[in-house]
DNA sequence: TCGTTTTTCTAGAACGATTTAGAAGAACGA
DNA sequence: TCGTTCTTCTAAATCGTTCTAGAAAAACGA
């Protein structure tokens, strides 16, 4: 608790220059052994807590920190394993680095908020999580020259990206329903915009996130003669899949397949089913999005994304030394599982 | 992405003093509008990103964001809806007093690591989320003079804390088994010393946690005639609740009641028993704690205790500008579901 | 022994802002 | 008209480091 002692109150007492101080904390092999040791000494006696980080980082440039930047509340982030893969997979390499993770959440209730956080925060690199495109942060990062990578291709196509080929990817699935007849699909959308405590219908321009758009495009590419509908139950969660699937399985309209856009929703359309003795791959076909360790045990189709790797290849793009744009296209691989069958004859 | 441009270079521009721009941007009312404007201009127009994060918070003494401490790896922090909720209410404050937040692992593996992390971290405060006592990193807070709160009270006593009874908590789930008749339980306890890839049975000292251990204690308590055995599957996470759960289901000598020391691991239980034919509340009890949003659809007796609230409070001690110790405790309630029922008459 | 290299340490200038105290001029009340 | 109060702006100190260049002393090679 001792407070106002500096390197340089050490220096003193010690009856060395503070640069010496500082050489014992950062550069051991600059001064001799026992100098450095007395110099430790002393500072423990005093209460010194070592280098302040805020003037260090001023000095030396670096702050020690990436910036992880969400869309909206953190609380609707983290529900979804998806993007806790990936903040693991970004944390380990983080580590590597001895970096930390400076969470920062962008509200869209509050753009200009969003964007004052990003200017006060101390970071050497940032990572954009699910921020939609031409959000202010994102001049003032580049305003800043600070190293950014976004973990979509679409939303900014100039910057460095580690990404999917949504197209594609969704093309597989659509293909994978396809071939079991089905023309009839119901797709669950997550849908910022509504709160979304009833699920509403949406057309397609009112998706609001570009990969999702990239996703229905695959889609309605492989199945270009399906019927596809699109439901949001509010944000990207659990509750939200259930709830629209509810709204889809007790309507007159049943489709023949439900496609999440995401694991979690996918997941929430399955308990809608079970509670309504209905079951997935033989009543109704429920495929999902991501392969989050959830979707294994529930048996559920899905295209797999690699998510912990994309966290950390994510990482290494930001924290290598010699930044430069970079542009990476994960694989994605088709999983089908029993939530996924035929299309029933009519 | 124009480099070398600081307030000073704005100032000369312009024609004022550095004092000028630096009031255009903190106090506006402290300049006519008008040149307010021809600053702000020309700042856009030099590619000025605005006062630079390290050098402010050095000179403010203000640094804008507060340390989220954590064992291990990120990964098993929030594979956990609790640490999830948790976080969620601490960020909500945290976005209220324009703050963002700091993740700071601490790998188990390598204290110096985690205590350097702690050291260079740029926070003005620090939320203690799952350390074991006597970490390095919690001396190293204490020199820095940096606000500390944990969510523990038994970790750290004479610190600030935001916590639970975990006693008389699991005083109340022990007391509701009694009263079902159970008197022979197995409880799955988190267990981060052993990687976990086969469960194990533990004796009561070898529990890390010392939370885990109050709980366990109130189960004692509340049950003095039972037989209890402690058994893990490795980290706090769903899997290892099914693994330890598959291990006691498959043995001889099954107990009638099986308490998992989070709802995630007693949702894991619950898994592992679906599988094989097993009803939760008829042919075994199965309780948790934390009343995690999972538990409700799951049907899982559990110890509800306010998660988010517990963050928000975290935030709100921590970000009270006239912050002195502080020490709160919050409620916990017992919410019987169908997972628990009456123990077996042998 | 003498020049050269290596080791060990230091002085002083950044780093990029904020803050305090106060100056110059405009507006005001009587 | 004169003293007083605002308003608007500035000079200079300061925050706590790290870095660059170089000095002094010690070790080295021949």
């Amino acid at each position: 608790m001792a407070a106002g002692v500096t390197i340089k109150t050490v220096a003193q007492a010690v009856g060395v220059s503070p640069s010496t101080v500082s050489n014992a904390y950062n550069k051991p092999d600059q001064l001799s052994a026992a100098l450095r040791d007395r110099i430790l000494a002393k500072a423990q006696e005093l209460g010194y807590a070592g280098p302040d980080a805020s003037a260090r980082a001023l000095r030396s440039g670096k702050a020690g920190a990436v910036g992880v930047l969400f869309t909206d509340k953190l609380a609707y982030a983290f529900s979804d394993p998806y993007a806790v893969g990936f903040l693991a997979g970004l944390a380990e390499v983080a580590e590597e680095f001895s970096t930390s993770l400076l969470l920062t959440p962008l509200p869209s209730s509050d753009i200009q908020g969003g964007a004052n956080a990003v200017q006060q925060a101390a970071i050497d690199a940032a990572a954009i999580f699910c921020v939609t495109a031409g959000h202010p942060a994102l001049d003032i990062l580049k305003q800043r020259g600070i190293p950014t990578v976004s973990t979509s291709r679409s939303e900014y196509p100039a910057l460095s990206w580690v990404a999917i080929d949504e197209v594609e990817a969704a093309a597989k699935l659509g293909a994978h329903l396809a071939r079991l007849g089905h023309r009839d699909l119901v797709v669950l959308v997550d849908n910022t915009e509504a709160p979304g405590e009833r699920p509403i219908e949406l057309s397609f321009d009112e998706v609001g996130c570009s990969d999702c758009e990239l996703r229905i495009q695959g889609l309605q590419k492989s199945l270009p003669d399906a019927r596809i509908r699109l439901v949001s139950g509010g944000h990207n969660a659990f509750d939200s899949g259930l709830r629209a699937a509810e709204l889809v399985l007790d309507s007159q309209d049943r489709p023949t397949a439900i496609v999440g856009l995401s694991d979690v929703q996918a997941l929430g359309a399955m308990q809608a089913m079970k509670t309504r003795g209905l079951i997935p791959g033989r009543d109704l076909t429920v495929v999902g999005f991501d392969d989050i360790p959830a979707a294994q045990p529930a048996g559920l189709t899905t295209i797999r994304q690699p998510i912990k790797d994309k966290g950390r290849m994510v990482g290494r793009v930001l924290l290598d030394p010699a930044f430069t744009k970079r542009q990476v296209l994960l694989p994605t691989e088709l999983l089908v599982r029993s939530s996924s069958g035929p299309a029933p004859r009519n």
